[in-house]
DNA sequence: CATGGGATTGACT
DNA sequence: GTCAATCCCATGC
């Protein structure tokens, strides 16, 4: 699948379909190996209470990035789904460590291989992600994306509820990579999904 | 203007 | 298992 056709899919599609591409920062970079998916006619989605200044980014062009703090101390990485007017989103939840590995694990305290982005506030201070990038766009941003070698076998998908959240926790809108090292925890994995591609 | 609450992480009992 | 760090923002008075 190509960079416009994976924008123009619905916000859960995208966040399936997220699993195998790979994520570059300035030089830093991995395969994506968990996501989440968020939308506006769910409470747990900033996008919930409408347009504030906050959630501004979210109602932007499918494509763009909403990097928000978290409890005052982590960066959120997600990818704008949608199209503009409709507020929703990709967390980009973890990944498997590809680019300038050495430079990450500096970044992070030298951490192993395995928790180096194990979780989406890991990731982003591993990548050197900061808050100043929200409302960039991938297309010719510093953050870019690329998609699974064509022809490579990709990951059966296993699904689960999102975490960290309190309302509309029982949706199944979190993804990864079967039995990858590198996902977030916890695992509380409900079922496998069909493979991804 | 005061307050409460996080799409988390790491340290500690 | 518990808990603090730390700050922006949405909400309500």
């Amino acid at each position: 699948m190509t960079l416009e056709a994976l924008l123009h899919q619905p916000v859960v599609a995208m966040a399936r379909e997220l699993v195998g591409w790979s994520l570059r920062h300035a030089g830093c970079g991995g395969v994506i190996v968990e996501t989440e998916a968020y939308h506006e006619s769910e409470p747990a989605c900033h996008a919930f209470a409408g347009r504030t200044r906050r959630t501004e980014t979210l109602f932007c062009a499918p494509g763009v990035v909403y990097v928000y703090r978290s409890y005052g101390i982590h960066a959120m990485l997600n990818i704008v789904a949608e199209p503009s007017g409709v507020g929703a989103a990709v967390l980009i939840r973890a990944l498997a460590p590809l680019d300038e590995v050495d430079l990450m694990r500096r970044r992070r305290g030298l951490d192993t291989l395995e928790q180096l982005c194990s979780g989406p506030g890991k990731l982003t201070q591993a990548l050197g992600i900061p808050l100043t990038l929200d409302g960039a766009s991938l297309i010719g941003g510093p953050i870019t994306l690329h998609p699974p070698v064509a022809g490579e076998p990709r990951a059966p998908l296993v699904v689960g509820h999102r975490v960290g959240i309190t309302k509309a926790a029982e949706l199944p809108w979190r993804f990864a990579a079967e039995g990858s090292a590198f996902v977030s925890r916890p695992r509380p994995w409900a079922w496998t999904g069909a493979a991804v591609g």
